[in-house]
DNA sequence: TATAATAGGGAATGATCGTTTCCAAATAAA
DNA sequence: TTTATTTGGAAACGATCATTCCCTATTATA
């Protein structure tokens, strides 16, 4: 099959080269998911978001929770990008673990709160219906709770956290309340960034 | 049969009487939309629930938004009976906090916790589509919110629950919890109430 | 009895859904 | 060129959806 691929060259495919660039239409994709959950968004949501005809779509992903699945992972790639990014700014664990609570409360408010969070929504409408996406909202929220984990036995070694603190317990209630967050900020109650998290912080006394 | 509706009778409607008890047809209304949410429930799937025919749904709702709104204020009201029962076993504010806090987590996990919860699923499925519902939502969340408050402030008063702790903030975030650990628990990971309960009672400290 | 009013139930309806099909266009290899 | 392969795009398709219609059954009242 293989002829050529003349060594670190991209080798491009046989046929007509993809027109549109994938991840830009993921990232359009996944904001309808984001705003109307799956099922309230039709094929043709999609192909007007994405700036796709019906066909280019399905010539693209198999089905249409091929698409979901494929925004999924973008959407999560990139939130994982932004709270790693809140967790390096800060000098200790506890600092770190504030600041991606805090990150997570900022995301959670405003106009980027009533869009909503793609794990939270996929948990909610899909995990009952769809065992592949269940499975992999579960791992994805243990992921993230594995993540602020070891965020608080970073603080426990640095001595800016106790040590009598649990660590997984503490995580779990975390994700809790990042989830919590997202449904909260959903229906567009307020959320104070510095208050909330100032409470959270207890968690860690 | 009765003749009656002398004074202060219930005064039956002209017309056949309803055959099927409302009640039941909500309840077993609700647990489906629990179950799927409310675009993945069809009125196929509501019928054989509910066991009537579609006539007969239509007949006793103007449409399927309208069964929903009604299953909505029902799985609310059952909810709010088991919530405020379970603050009624507490001797103080913290005590009745701590059992609030126990039941749900008790109803976000297991069999309970993968049916899912009508206000998480509201806000998270259809607050962006509909205005009705959304406010529906957020009056509940709010609701919720000042009974916690409440059960702090009384903690305050009775000596069980420092002066220092903020109710409102506090409230907020414990909100927060119990929608999350609902999020949590449809994605089926195991939640122990012992353990966290005992996390979250630090914001009380 | 006859009439009015409502519920029960299933068939019919029209809209919308996800998906497939088909043809023209673009690219690489032969 | 020609051929093989893939994309772009729109029209077509069958399934399913929410809703309406219509007929029968049941009640209270005249």
């Amino acid at each position: 099959m293989q002829k050529a691929a003349r060594l670190s060259q991209p080798a491009r495919p046989p046929g007509r080269p993809r027109e549109f660039d994938m991840d830009t239409a993921l990232d359009r994709a996944l904001r309808v998911f984001r705003e109307r959950g799956y099922h309230a968004t039709s094929i043709g949501d999609l192909t007007a978001a994405m700036r796709l005809a019906t066909g280019s779509v399905y010539k693209a992903f198999r089905d249409k929770q091929a698409v979901f699945l494929a925004a999924f992972e973008r959407y999560v790639a990139l939130r994982q990008e932004q709270t790693r990014s809140a967790a390096g700014r800060g000098k200790n664990g506890r600092d770190r673990l504030r600041n991606v609570l805090l990150s997570y409360v900022e995301h959670s408010q405003g106009i980027e709160g009533r869009r909503g969070c793609l794990v939270v929504g996929s948990a909610v409408e899909l995990s009952a219906v769809d065992p592949v996406i269940r499975a992999r909202v579960s791992a994805q929220l243990e992921t993230n709770e594995s993540f602020i984990a070891g965020l608080i036995r970073e603080g426990q070694a640095d001595g800016s956290i106790p040590e009598h603190v649990e660590a997984d317990d503490t995580a779990r209630l975390m994700i809790c309340i990042t989830q919590g967050l997202r449904v909260v900020g959903k229906a567009r109650l307020p959320l104070d960034g510095e208050r909330l998290a100032s409470v959270a912080m207890k968690l860690l006394a």
